[in-house]
DNA sequence: CACTATAAGTTGTCAGACAACTCTAGGCTA
DNA sequence: TAGCCTAGAGTTGTCTGACAACTTATAGTG
């Protein structure tokens, strides 16, 4: 078995990996390409799944890097908390980048989610959130009009909806979250800087109120290994 | 911008795959590469992420197809049951494959989980679960030796460990679980037929007796798109 | 000292070729 | 006729060599 270059050159790419320091550059791809044996084009592909995985980065004219994680940010599924209060009660620094603010006409999902009509203006809120200076997670919140205005915001609006919403007296109840795993998106990628099909945690979620109205639609994504998520489940069925 | 042909690319891939319904055959790599007006080179290293989300299989010397998916299983995860059980109250089929129960040493992660000493002699049980023919999970339970033996499976034993061990009268209580998304290592590629890398939801869990006894350590794999987990969080903090 | 131009090294892309594999169509045999 | 076998076309997998685009360090220049 694994009578197939490619294979065989997955597992000697993992143990290179593996046994290479976090920061340190990998030899140039001519090289490696000789040390074990294949073409440069076989390295390559087989590279490429290596930095989906988000466990190198390759930059042009500069070399292929093995790249390391940093402390993670844990927390328990069952309580709804911004990242920002995570990181707070964990004592980690977190920053935020990239905020956007717009008002815009929601999409069939967005509609169905928040119980809206298609094309109905809503309020999307993005933002990239940072430790280390590095992009950890992306975060689009979408909120009905008579929910969040662009004016309610102060200028020095820091990028947590939920804690906008709770500091100003909103009665929040329940949120439902549905975890998936998803490749990056075009969009998704640029913001957190990775490649397109980057292996990424997703949650997409509701917020809603104790009327049961739908306050909030968030979609987050999640750089595999910056934050832990658990959840305590009981048996019974 | 996306002024280079790998990015540009990429979209065009998408788009064409996009409108490409499932099972359907995509041109040749040398017809599709003058199209877009990329080298193969190129093109291929394009699907290759394509692959690794599973949007594409490419089979040598057939050709390349679009993938579909099924529908979905659906679970909260406050509850934790069986993939058998959760299929059953669904009313969907699922099959098991590729059982393999055997007594293995405790690695130092595994150890850790079941607070065992590091090379204490564990029952290991592996199992593929799969709708419509094809593997959608990737199951790795792994239990104390004075907890459950190799003969103390049925013959007929099914794989679910959950089930067998309540069906024996275990008083469990709890499972913690963790949730992540990881690209598939040369393993869990191998027993779900998938590439290296492709991405995946993964969970690694425990579970507790009324003891506080750790009587199983978990880990799970899903194809995404197969299963929706859900979690309902309480606002507070 | 600050800035610029140069050169070496690296990854990105291209072109063409052949190998390995799959599938089909036609011919052969019983 | 039914079944098996084989040859061929078509497809993906891999290789070779080359050049373009980019980064970085170095040496030179004001």
């Amino acid at each position: 078995m694994s009578n197939f270059p490619f294979q065989r050159l997955q597992v000697d790419l993992a143990a290179l990996i593996a046994r290479t320091s976090s920061g340190q550059r990998l030899p140039s791809e001519p090289v490696l390409a000789k040390q074990l044996g294949v073409s440069r084009a076989t390295l390559r592909d087989a590279m490429r799944t290596f930095e989906t995985q988000g466990l190198i980065r390759r930059r042009q004219g500069s070399g292929t890097f093995v790249v390391g994680k940093v402390q993670a940010l844990d927390s328990g599924l069952e309580v709804l908390e911004s990242l920002e209060t995570m990181a707070k009660r964990l004592n980690l620094a977190i920053t935020l980048s990239n905020l956007s603010v717009e008002q815009v006409a929601a999409d069939a999902d967005c509609a169905a989610n928040l119980n809206l009509a298609v094309d109905t203006s809503v309020l999307c809120v993005r933002r990239v959130i940072r430790t280390d200076g590095r992009p950890v997670a992306y975060l689009v919140d979408t909120l009905p009009e008579d929910v969040l205005q662009i004016d309610d915001l102060p200028a020095d609006f820091h990028g947590s909806v939920l804690d906008f919403l709770l500091g100003r007296g909103d009665t929040l109840k329940t949120s439902r979250a549905n975890v998936s795993a998803i490749g990056a998106t075009a969009e998704v990628a640029k913001a957190l800087e990775i490649q397109r099909g980057d292996v990424l945690l997703h949650f997409y979620s509701q917020l809603y109120d104790e009327t049961g109205k739908a306050v909030d639609y968030s979609l987050s994504y999640f750089i595999p290994g910056y934050f832990h998520f658990h959840v305590v489940r009981r048996v019974g069925g």
